[in-house]
DNA sequence: TCCGTGACTTTAT
DNA sequence: CATAAAGCCACGG
């Protein structure tokens, strides 16, 4: 849970992220999981760097968060973030880093 | 304990 | 490429 906040403020300006990454960067839960904890935590955290699979925002805040990407340099088209070129790559160590616990490293050390 | 819901993903039509 | 259905995980009633 934490995890996930902490990854997603991790994101850095103009990179995106998608649900399903930061679960399976977590290593817990699934895609549902990531939204509902933003949902209930998502306050204090980049949430709009957070999208669908799709390159989509979230599901009611499509507005809100295409606002801030366009203005963070996020590339937009047609209303979906260009994944392909906004997507965030971090590396295990990076993540784990994050998580401020290797729990995604395969047979961390 | 069972059912329904949700800031989702993936596969098939 | 767009729409529809099924799958998945956790939480509340």
């Amino acid at each position: 849970m934490e995890g996930v906040l902490a990854l997603v403020e991790a994101v850095p300006v103009g990179s995106v992220t998608t649900y399903g990454d930061v679960a399976a960067m977590v290593g817990a839960g699934g895609p549902r999981q990531v939204g509902t904890v933003m949902a209930r935590h998502g306050s204090g955290v980049p949430w709009w760097r957070v999208v669908r699979a799709d390159g989509r925002p979230a599901q009611g805040l499509v507005e809100e968060a295409l606002s801030r990407l366009e203005a963070e340099g996020v590339p937009v088209a047609d209303g979906r973030v260009r994944m392909v070129q906004a997507r965030w790559h971090p590396s295990a160590a990076e993540v784990s880093e994050h998580l401020g616990r290797a729990e995604v490293l395969p047979g961390g050390r």
